[in-house]
DNA sequence: GACGTCT
DNA sequence: AGACGTCAACGCAAT
DNA sequence: ATTGCG
């Protein structure tokens, strides 16, 4: 058993950082909109990037945001039919909302044009919350509605209805306040700054947090107990993409430039409590991984020294069989604008095939790109399918990226590297910090931000929560709906030139 | 980083 | 109690 | 059998 020590804390500083007020399930409310207009972005094939949002507001259309995910190709085609004979070229608002409005996490917004709709088509949208400009966080589009009334749509939430009592500088009112639904509060931290060892109860464990003041990264200053504070406020993004997932354990317990090593086995060394997932190596020795599952789970790895979290493709329900298929865009000599050109043409290839993908940055020279499998095939057929992507990837630009697998045959061109996809094999995945310098996350992106002038350090330990408060969780899209991968390469081939060997 | 053994 | 030593991947393919 | 590779 691994020394994880049943010691209630001596600090007075700890609050009960457990109580259920965080432990609650995030609901997600859900409201009917009328649909104002929508945009495009200037790279786009799609339809539509979004669509502008409003409801009644004391008889005045309202804008209420903007949504831009939740439809399908198809979907967006039938929708763009219902609003040609709606197209106005005269906002339908008093005044004209900022549909492109920078923020401190997306300084470069991509510029989206805006088209005005006359206000008739209803559909309805879920959101986290509404912000103090009173435009949804976090929407998503849940369908069209036939059967509502445009003038019938006002807000539905006890929010605006606080907010407009606010303003209006009348004095409090304890009734409205009741209403008000739970302000989702920002997640306090983990540690005191002050104690070198604290022990805190998670999901029922104690665990032992040491040297918290060692400097991990030491150009940046950030310490141990800043990244046990960074992987606490990540958790609930992270996890969905640990659980039930082998680790690679990639210790680093003297910080970024101390020694480090792998550790795969964790057989009588990981805690009671932990889940594991029996192997046999190929001399025959019975091993154990740890399996991701909670924040314990992925607190106890951090004590470790596990800088990264380095999960399996596939989960151990269905080991052989993984959730996404991973381009793995591993720069040598490269700028990161070469890079960036390399994940935007991943992107055209799958887009002319019908296949969605998402991109992150890996946090520390490169970018991978997921593509959604829904643990329906075999590693072979993802790599399979990944070889020919990045062949025609190749194909396009030969000048700086290479397929070779050995080192100096690339001759300091980017490998393009599909070989990942195997069993067992791992990259850091989306949200883990990297043992660098400048204390880097890999960050999911949306494609728009795939562009010339992304940095590595533009997503550190620094600015991630942030910004994931912001722009919710991106790489949703990669656990949900696989892709059908026999259509897919049909479909590939008769569009591109596919050697099979 | 954790554990066992030695002084 | 503190110092010290030891341990902590793996599979595949090219050479 | 060893090395290179992620
Ligand atoms: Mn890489
Ligand atoms: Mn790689």
């Amino acid at each position: 058993l691994e020394g994880i020590i049943a010691k209630k804390s001596s600090s007075t500083y700890a609050p009960d950082l457990r109580s259920k007020d965080w432990l609650k399930i995030k609901v997600n409310q859900r409201q009917e909109v009328i649909i104002a207009g929508f945009t495009k972005n200037e790279d786009t094939v799609k339809q539509f990037s979004s669509l502008l949002l409003a409801v009644y507001e004391n008889g005045q259309l309202q804008y209420v945001g903007k949504v831009g995910t939740g439809f399908s190709d198809k979907l967006q085609k039938e929708m763009m039919a219902q609003f040609k004979p709606l197209i106005t070229d005269k906002s339908p608002f008093e005044t004209i909302p900022d549909v492109n409005k920078p923020s401190r996490f997306r300084p470069n917004p991509p510029k989206a044009k805006a088209t005005w709709l006359k206000p008739e088509l209803v559909c309805e949208v879920s959101f986290s919350e509404v912000t103090s400009d009173g435009v949804f966080r976090h929407p998503s589009f849940d369908g069209m509605r036939t059967d509502k009334k445009a003038k019938d749509v006002v807000r539905e939430t006890a929010v605006d209805t606080e907010a407009i009592i606010e303003e209006k500088d009348q004095p409090e009112d304890k009734h409205a306040k009741a209403l008000k639904p739970p302000k989702e509060k920002e997640r306090k931290t983990l540690l005191n700054p002050k104690d070198e060892t604290q022990v805190r109860k998670i999901c029922g464990h104690d665990l032992k947090f040491t040297s918290l003041s060692k400097i991990y990264w030491p150009e940046d200053k950030v310490t141990k107990r800043d990244m046990f504070n960074y992987y606490y406020r990540v958790a609930e993004y992270i996890l969905p993409y640990l659980k039930d997932r082998p680790m690679s354990l990639n210790r680093f317990p003297g910080g970024i430039h101390g020694p480090s090593f792998y550790q795969k086995n964790v057989k009588d060394k990981a805690p009671d409590w932990a889940k594991t997932f029996p192997y046999t190596t190929s001399n025959g020795e019975d091993k154990l991984y740890l399996l991701g599952t909670d924040e314990a789970s992925l607190l106890w790895m951090a004590s470790l020294g596990c800088i990264e979290m380095n999960p399996w493709f596939s989960r151990a329900q269905s080991p052989d069989n993984p959730d996404y298929c991973v381009i793995d865009l591993d720069p040598d000599k490269n700028t990161f604008d070469q890079v960036v050109e390399a994940a935007q043409e991943v992107r055209k290839v799958l887009d002319a095939i019908g296949v969605p993908s998402f991109p992150k940055t890996s946090g520390s020279t490169g970018i991978h790109i997921y593509i959604p499998l829904d643990s329906k095939y075999s590693y072979d057929q993802s790599q399979m399918f990944a070889r020919i992507i990045v062949k025609l990837v190749h194909q396009q630009i030969p000048g700086y990226t290479s397929l070779e697998r050995m080192v100096s045959k690339r001759k300091g061109k980017m490998y393009l590297d599909f070989l990942q996809n195997r069993p067992g094999a791992t990259i850091a995945g989306p949200y883990s910090l990297r043992p660098k310098p400048g204390a880097t996350v890999s960050m999911p992106l949306t494609w728009d931000e795939v562009k010339p002038g992304l940095t590595m350090k533009d997503f550190t330990i620094f600015n991630a929560t942030d910004r994931l408060k912001e722009t919710g969780d991106l790489f949703k899209g990669v656990l949900g709906k696989g892709i059908d991968l026999v259509k897919t390469i049909k479909k590939a081939q008769s569009i591109f030139d596919v050697d099979g060997e």
